[in-house]
DNA sequence: ACCTGAACACCGTTCAAGT
DNA sequence: ACCTGAACACCGTTCAAGT
């Protein structure tokens, strides 16, 4: 008898069972409660083979979240592709990142949980691969409106800078934003009088302002055009927000 | 015999202990490996004491974050009171974020875990709460520089905002750039041709830019100036870093 | 009043034994 | 070739017993 190799597709559908399982209990549990014996427990398939997929319990962390970055692929894609200047545009992406720490708080949470060095350390190289390949392809449909802002002269290039540069200067400033804002829970002293959706509409104006990126936001009302973009792009999302209460307040 | 009752010196002097203890741990193993056992061992007290002191394992990362404060705000005051314009300080505080994060590598991954949800969900809610307090000092240098400017009419606060907001503004500009760019030990894709002190400045310089804080970077040579008083501010730092093999290259 | 450390429940990881 | 789950080492936390 010739010995069965397992195809890959079997494999494949088997570590989503997994990587599903495991976000089914960090979302009843928190992150902070999940464990590969509850992982293993919920899933019928032995420790042997939940190992032989994953490193360890940092390593299905990190799936998750690679996994999540497709979700927010689409919302920036979405943005992206919405017609308006360059500049809006780049302003409805870092918007829709906004929407996705929202809309799945617990997906941000594992975001934030699995790039904290003590979980990436333990994480398969392969793994990191992925995540790394699945951030530059986030930040090349940022570079992409750059460019073309840049191709219709609304924004010349600083030469100290290249494109990549103007891309982490806008991700980077989101993420700073975003990730001190979204533990909310707390009714903590710092975060009072700020809120997440209009420090993050002021310091990207501020940003791009800075950079001389045209329309300047006092030649705009971009605050209306964000506004009516969002209920465009997002109409669906929006509304599930409003459900659970919560209301961009720009 | 009347119950002798420990006094609060030597409470805190235990607790030090512990504290010094887990971050030697730390500092050998990383962050990744730390447990209360490798404490509790190394420490001449039983576990119910150390317990005693912490609520827990992630109670202690959290104790060692707000000592690690302490030397932040040194750092951020000796930044604040360098004579030069507020924006060129502000500027400066920034950078001194920096080197705190390139001369206690260690101390800023631990920062970077703190915040992490998994871990400040676990904490005493006291020890939050001095977690907010030093947060808030450090807000409040940041603070100061801004009102000095606004009163030498260097900067006119935007109707929209109060001081806290664009206190926020710098502080999240800054965290995004020197949280996302200090895993730097991994050869991966995205961080490539990015060079943080480079990022921090010119993100710096847009920000500031765009909130018509003067003097405006073009009438002015900043990068020479914050080279200069880094130099003034930082000198045995520096000395420390070039030691090291680090050099700010701006 | 305070401290100790044994004890317990749980977790992560491995690998010899099975099919 | 692949899977299983017992086994092990370690970890976090508690608390009855001691002083």
């Amino acid at each position: 008898m010739s010995p069965r190799v397992l195809d890959e597709q079997s494999l494949l559908a088997r570590e989503q069972m997994i990587i599903e399982a495991a976000l089914n209990i960090i979302e009843r549990e928190g992150v902070e409660n999940f464990t590969m014996d509850k992982v293993v427990a919920s899933v019928p398939f032995s420790k042997g083979t939940v190992y032989k997929h994953f490193n360890g319990k940092e390593d299905v962390i990190l799936a998750i979240n690679n996994q999540s970055l497709v979700i927010l692929c689409d919302f920036f894609a979405r943005a992206a592709k919405y017609e308006g200047s360059p500049r809006e545009r780049m302003l409805l992406v870092n918007f829709s990142y906004l929407m996705y720490s929202l809309l799945h708080p617990v997906l941000f949470t594992v975001e934030l949980c699995a790039r904290s060095p003590s979980v990436l350390e333990r994480c398969a190289q392969t793994r990191i691969d992925t995540f790394e390949a699945k951030q530059t392809t986030l930040l090349l449909i940022i570079g992409g409106i750059i460019q073309e802002a840049v191709d219709k002269q609304h924004f010349k290039m600083p030469e100290t800078m290249g494109v990549e540069q103007v891309c982490f200067s806008n991700w980077s400033m989101a993420y700073g934003i975003i990730s001190l804002l979204s533990q909310q829970d707390e009714k903590c002293d710092v975060r009072a009088g700020l809120k997440v959706e209009r420090e993050l509409f002021n310091n990207n104006n501020f940003l791009l302002d800075g950079m001389q990126w045209l329309p300047l936001s006092g030649d705009r009302d971009y605050k209306k055009e964000v506004v009516k973009a969002l209920e465009t792009i997002f109409p669906e999302e929006l509304a599930k927000l409003a459900q659970a209460g919560l209301r961009l307040d720009l």
